[in-house]
DNA sequence: CCTACCGATCGGTAGG
DNA sequence: CCTACCGATCGGTAGG
């Protein structure tokens, strides 16, 4: 029982991940959601209390993923900041090819979250950028970056990164994609 | 008569840009952009003929400023590469600053258009991209950029361009942005 | 998971 | 630019 319910949640998460990349939240009616899921629209709600609950599952799912990973590396010990900052954009990367729909809803819709998510979804973002804007600020103390304003520089790199699900093509396979963009910033930042 | 027109469809299309930024396209009804503008509903159809011509006109709108700069650029005669991808970085910026709200827009609802406008919508941003690309190309063969992927590079450098309309904050005057953004991509491409 | 339905709201129009 | 309204659709619920 146990498993069935939280697979069969999880499928129609995932479906709606899809719509609401195709048409946007507040393009998607519960409707359009329950003919792709294959039942009627009001059998949704025996597995969602709302709409907003599956975007707010879609939306932490996300941003959990990458905090963990930012987590982790920023707890490496003795590993200088370039390889820090290398294997932060790798990581980031790798979790937005994973999911390339799920990361498009968790940019572009995580507005239409209500509070108190919308707080606190804000806060994990503010977060995320401060730690990630920390490996810069050390680089700098060591001499291994040459950058003179951390905060532009952050919000410049995720910017480029979270722009990868609007991408209509890759240019190489979504593994290397990691590697193109640590080169490229790097390079952009190093003494 | 004229004048009046124009500007208050304009002003009507300014409001409309306003709330479509905040709430979305699909989550903004014509009562809400009515009440913002200080009429009813039925009266804004005097000045439109419907809810996707104001989408239109300011994604075409934004659209057709960002083409306009970039062919001044590309026009220049006997001007190095890194100088003018300096200029579209600078301008391209420029441009968004000017109206982060439009930029929003024309970035993220786009896709809300029908056709044949979706198509002639993709088709100018397809464009856009290749020009902005040829100077990267360019820049290869005179020796002044070494980097292995024109394609990506270009993509990354425009992701984190638009990227700028979800900015919370700046951390220098909008006026310092392009430079900025020209500082980190030129030094991140140059041999 | 379905049927049948709720009140609210949608984009847009007719006629003035 | 307003009043009054159209048919369609919305998120969600009751009862089975």
């Amino acid at each position: 029982m146990g498993v069935t319910e939280i697979s069969r949640k999880e499928r129609l998460i995932a479906i709606a991940t899809d719509l609401f990349k195709a048409n946007g939240y507040a393009g998607t009616s519960m409707r359009d959601l329950a003919a792709a899921v294959g039942i009627e629209a009001g059998s949704l709600y025996s597995h969602v209390r709302s709409k907003e609950e599956i975007l707010q599952a879609i939306c932490f799912g996300m941003a959990n993923k990458f905090m963990r990973h930012l987590d982790q590396v920023l707890a490496r010990k003795d590993c200088p900041c370039t390889e820090k900052l290398h294997a932060a954009i790798t990581g980031h990367v790798a979790i937005i090819t994973a999911d390339i729909n799920a990361t498009s809803v968790f940019w572009n819709e995580w507005k239409y979250m209500q509070e108190p998510w919308l707080t606190d979804f804000s806060k994990m973002q503010i977060e995320y950028e401060a730690k990630f804007r920390s490996v810069l600020e050390a680089g700098i103390k060591t001499g291994e970056f040459c950058l003179a304003d951390p905060v532009f520089t952050t919000s410049a790199i995720l910017s480029s990164l979270n722009g990868l699900q609007k991408w209509r093509t890759y240019s190489m396979p979504p593994e290397d994609l990691g590697q193109a963009f640590a080169n490229l910033f790097i390079k952009g930042i190093k003494t």
